[in-house]
DNA sequence: ACTGTTTATGCAACTAGTTGCACAAGGTGA
DNA sequence: TCACCTTGTGCAACTAGTTGCATAAACAGT
């Protein structure tokens, strides 16, 4: 039940088309949060509905227009009460460390070349990252916002080096191998 | 789609009914993927249909009964096929992030002490793991199983460090702020 | 003008995961 | 022996997220 949320924050940093929010949910809001552009706009018909934000309508809201939104006071409420309330950490699932277990009965046969991929993409992802660090958060600068949200980039900047780290790791571990189709013979 | 081979992975590590799988997807296969016991259930329904694992009944297989199941050839077939086969990493979800980014925008209440009970949970996953480690992982033991099964619960070990560090960073920047209602009023 | 591509919005169907509850068997204490 | 608790299995309804496709306007080339 976060998504609304997300773009309500979304929108209360800036008030944006789906589009425009499309975007920012595939760039730096991704670290934390991702959504589709049919998540995006299913969403932003019921936060209407509710009364919780409104379309900025320039001209008339036909399609192929640009329709941006911005949150009203009710919407602002609800996040405030949202943020402000206790939530359980939701269960993680991992789908490359429950490949790498079952390669452990079954055998790491295609495995090294999609460990070496993952590693590719979160390298590339890092190296974003930094940019976005090194052109957002230039030292010196440290309002209540700008500390927080900086946080947050540290989260996905630390998380990306972990995985480099635990990758190239896994990477040599692999390398050194028996590497049959099968480890324990069915 | 990996609920399944989650499963697979659990019975051709040792063969069990579904309480025991349940206990261990909370307990140490917990940290890689997380399942509740009518997921379980549903999907050995699922599996048992469709010929890739079978029930061992030792008598009458009706309610409250334990109810063990094996992996079926096929079953460890199609494990091994999508083991081998490359995916495309998940997008990533984290509402603790979310919320942190949200309190940059309409205040820091509550977050505080929501900050320590995730801490204080990550620090307890992490000591459990460590337990994990010593008694299942001790220095010399090298096989190719053990190698790839330990690199998994590194992994779980690394990521809980990295939570509890940054957690203590967030709560030390947090505890220096104004803690306004709204950083930037409405 | 006409064809194709990009931008922008959106619906519908499906899949995966969650929540709430039900039911049976076996043990425990009063 | 009856009431209650724990263990073990399971269904049904709901919520969230994914996938596939449709539609329309604007623009670019020919």
């Amino acid at each position: 039940m976060s998504l609304p949320h997300a773009i309500l924050t979304a929108l209360l940093e800036k008030p944006s088309s789906g589009l425009e929010l499309t975007r920012r949910f595939d760039r730096s809001f991704g670290y934390f949060w991702s959504a589709t552009h049919q998540q995006i706009y299913r969403e932003l018909g019921r936060l209407e509905t509710d009364g919780l934000i409104r379309a900025l309508p320039a001209e008339q809201p036909t399609r192929g227009q640009k329709k941006s939104y911005e949150v009203l006071p009710a919407g602002r409420a609800e996040l405030a009460r949202w943020t402000a309330a206790s939530q359980d950490p939701k269960p993680h699932r991992d789908a490359l460390l429950l490949r790498l277990r079952a390669a452990a009965v079954v055998g790491t046969a295609g495995l090294e070349a999609d460990l070496r991929r993952h590693l590719e993409l979160h390298e590339r992802q890092l190296a974003e990252y930094q940019e976005i660090e090194k052109r957002d958060f230039p030292p010196g600068r440290d309002g209540t916002e700008d500390r927080l949200r900086h946080l947050v980039l540290q989260a996905g900047i630390d998380l990306e080096t972990f995985w480099t780290q635990w990758l190239r790791r896994a990477l040599a571990d692999v390398a050194e191998l028996p590497d049959g189709e099968a480890t324990r013979p069915a």
